[in-house]
DNA sequence: GCAATAGTGTCTTTGAGACAATATACA
DNA sequence: TGTATATTGTCTCAAAGACACTATTGC
């Protein structure tokens, strides 16, 4: 396999994709990992990847579709392209190029076997440039997090304001006002009230569940002037 | 050429670098193209590109810097990576994936021989995907002159405030008060006026000069919350 | 001095945050 | 009824926009 590549002209290159699927767990951004099944590195905890198949993909996004639904059985989550990385050393094989991939998801209770979710925060060494590329993931979504209402995507449908709120807060490491916040989602106006559907958490009033409407559910919406300072 | 093609591996791409180069001249986000020296598309205008070199680029913005310098003249303009597009059809000769660079520059007058500048919003068609990608690049830079420092790397240095507030208002295609537009580049504090150094466009009180301080050379800054409404 | 644009001071308006009041569940 | 959180109304404060005034040049 290594001879072979030496012969190969040097504009033709290792393509990949690499997933990096969010969540949001016990109070926590995380990051879906598998275990690599075959070399290099099979055995460690890696981003759910693979090689672009030109025979069968439209385009990169249509590969990261495949491998989301392949390696963690997912029909069609939020999913947006993050950025490429490439050089000779990321992959051992040789000079590659990774387009990644983003993909928000509601947290999947229990976790499926096999799939390993860990804070972004608190990774071990990853394989390839994978720990490069969760940082980009994870500062982008708390990046959007102030200005869009990317976080929903994170939300397990249907759900209460104040369950919305928490998870901005959490995303965003601060607190934020709660008038402002019910301001806003009016303002964006991508959230439906679920008819007469109610949740009580405790001995108190109960909150109004909401839906995101259907014609947002690959889409962002941005807030005038962001949701905070 | 096409032969070879179809006896490499599935995984090994075409890989290549294209370049947006954007300058503001005449008024307009305008884009430099250049005429096509060889198949495919030979002749035709289409953005600089090429293939990325693995055995000489460190990555994908390496090629593209060398490509900005060997098909420009250029040494290190503002650069960020804009996206990749990817498919089976984009290029003739196979499926490729295509990372898409953004680079701006302040209008070179007068235009060096062979580049053309074409207004962005009246392009022809043009070879590959090379429409969508500029439609993303401007796109993006009009999304952020909302809010950010990016419209300075279009600006030749030094400039007066009333000129880099003309070119926000260019690329936002609406007015922006000046005294919250003079506000908000004081809060920035990228800006450093040129001792002493002024200028008169008439028969009125002369602008003083600015100039970019240079760590912020290849960053952006982000306002508080945005330029305008 | 006149015309024209640069730059500043200050009032008005808008919208975010604070706080208080009301609503509604379960015990 | 008591407690706890949801939700709404209203006041306060900060920042953006409007406007008016001063500054500085060439003619």
């Amino acid at each position: 396999m290594n001879d072979s590549t030496n012969s190969l002209p040097d504009h033709r290159l290792i393509c990949t994709v690499d997933i990096v699927l969010l969540t949001l767990r016990a109070g926590q951004l995380q990051v879906m990992l598998l275990k690599r099944d075959r070399e290099p590195f099979a055995g460690a905890l890696a981003l759910p990847g693979g090689y672009v198949h030109a025979s069968e993909d439209q385009d990169c996004e249509d590969a990261a579709q495949r491998v989301l639904l392949n390696k963690a059985g997912l029909q069609s989550p939020y999913l947006e392209q993050l950025a490429s990385f490439s050089g000779p050393a990321r992959d051992p094989r040789g000079w590659s190029v990774s387009v990644a991939y983003m993909a928000l998801v509601p947290a999947p209770e229990p976790a499926l076997p096999g799939q390993h979710w860990l804070p972004v925060d608190r990774l071990p060494q990853l394989p390839f440039d994978h720990g490069r590329i969760v940082a980009a993931a994870a500062e982008r979504v708390r990046n959007k997090s102030q200005y869009s209402s990317l976080p929903v995507h994170l939300c397990p449908e249907p759900f209460t304001l104040p369950q919305l709120h928490g998870i901005y807060e959490t995303l965003l490491g601060e607190a934020i006002n709660p008038v402002s916040f019910r301001r806003k989602m009016d303002e964006l106006a991508i959230l439906e009230p679920v008819p007469g559907a109610k949740r009580a958490e405790g001995p108190h009033r109960p909150a109004q569940l909401y839906r995101l409407k259907d014609e947002f559910r690959q889409t962002l919406r941005l807030v005038g002037r962001g949701l905070n300072a």
